[in-house]
DNA sequence: CAGAATAACTAACAGTGGAAGTTTTATGGA
DNA sequence: TCCATAAAACTTCCACTGTTAGTTATTCTG
């Protein structure tokens, strides 16, 4: 075929497919030939879209990303806001948890991520956070929330009772994990959340009182 | 070659030169006939001790876990293990961030990671916690731990303040933050480990006042 | 001392990301 | 209206990947 009447393929479309074969293939499954066939078209015609397959896999993760919400920061009093915007931040990338180790390294260059990290940020500086104690609320609320994404605590666990005998003395019950694995990791996710809320809470405390004297 | 007079290599050997090859070139870089040429030896011949790239994988992800730091568990007051452990643990990754991605997908059947749960929930459990709370616990210290390794947070913003200009207004200094990226991590992780560990004692010590009553 | 197991090898497979060059179409300027 | 150019698909090709099959020579075992 030469070139058709009309562009057969663009930039959303090709995102939106590639999001759909990893989801449903895996990443490391996830080939240009393989999205190209599932566009009705040869691999390197992607090639007329975007420069490299990494490139394609940045566009996904940009998409993912612009879809947190991140309505309430700067708006509701910061600790809710973050507490909100977590559950947003993990809940876009559970959905799509083969994706999560491209989501993990990083705002890069990507639009949505920057952006993100932007409003946190000016969230927390506008609640009178000082700004290098800003960064780092940034900074590891990303690490707790990613890390939470990344993979299951609870189902990575082997469901076979005989791996523990004698061996893992305390894990004895570790083999049930598995068929609980969303509460557990939720649980955990939640228990996480309010430890850290409540410590970062203690120390603004701490900064104002120390502000005013 | 035919069969020599001696093995030519050893688990151990492959393992090690694995890591060797991963922290120089990355992950996406290794391959089962770069890892034999650094061996002398040809790419099949690995098969002759690993039957599979996965494998030798989860015997290098092995090793980097069995480095880390579990004594003070169970013995000292179960927050300062707590914290001790988490600083080793981030230590043994932080030395080999290319294959953070490996170690963050769980214990799976790995005796060293296996043997690190056991740990860190009977240490749990014996200082009083309820098991269900040990567990997320767990979890929760291995979220954290993992997605601070995972990814600089500070080393992922582009040095170039272009990116920021007039888009991001809060970020107007974060071209600044790659040449600092170390203290900022470290910082991060700090502030978080204090933040989470200062919010479990407090829900340490409102359980056992319930129970007390 | 015969034969089995071992540990290296070569050759080959299907699949990968990507580059090069080809062909046809749409479009903008004279 | 005609033509040059750029666009968008194509085919072909390359080096590389993980892995399997089959070969060969050596060592170990009965």
């Amino acid at each position: 075929m030469a070139r058709p009447p009309r562009r057969l393929l663009s930039h959303g479309q090709i995102v939106a497919t590639a999001i759909r074969l990893i989801d449903s293939d895996g990443l490391a499954e996830f080939s240009t030939r393989k999205l190209a066939a599932a566009l009705g078209v040869r691999g390197p015609s992607l090639y007329n879209y975007f420069a490299t397959k990494e490139q394609i896999l940045d566009a996904v993760a940009n998409e993912i990303i612009a879809k947190v919400d991140i309505s309430m920061l700067g708006i509701e009093p910061w600790a809710d806001a973050l507490r909100s915007w977590a559950r947003s931040y993990r809940a876009s990338m559970a959905e799509h948890p083969n994706l999560v180790p491209l989501l993990a390294v990083g705002p890069a260059r990507r639009p949505s991520a920057l952006a993100m990290a932007d409003a946190v940020f000016g969230a927390l500086v506008d609640a009178g956070w000082p700004r290098n104690r800003a960064t780092h609320i940034g900074a590891l609320m990303r690490y707790f929330v990613t890390g939470s994404a990344l993979a299951s605590f609870a189902g990575s666990f082997p469901a076979d009772p005989e791996v523990y005998a004698d061996r893992y003395p305390h894990l004895d019950q570790a083999h049930l994990l598995t068929a609980h694995w969303r509460e557990v990791d939720e649980g955990a996710f939640e228990m996480g959340l309010s430890a850290l809320l409540e410590g970062l809470q203690h120390e603004y405390e701490r900064i104002r009182a120390c502000r005013k004297s």
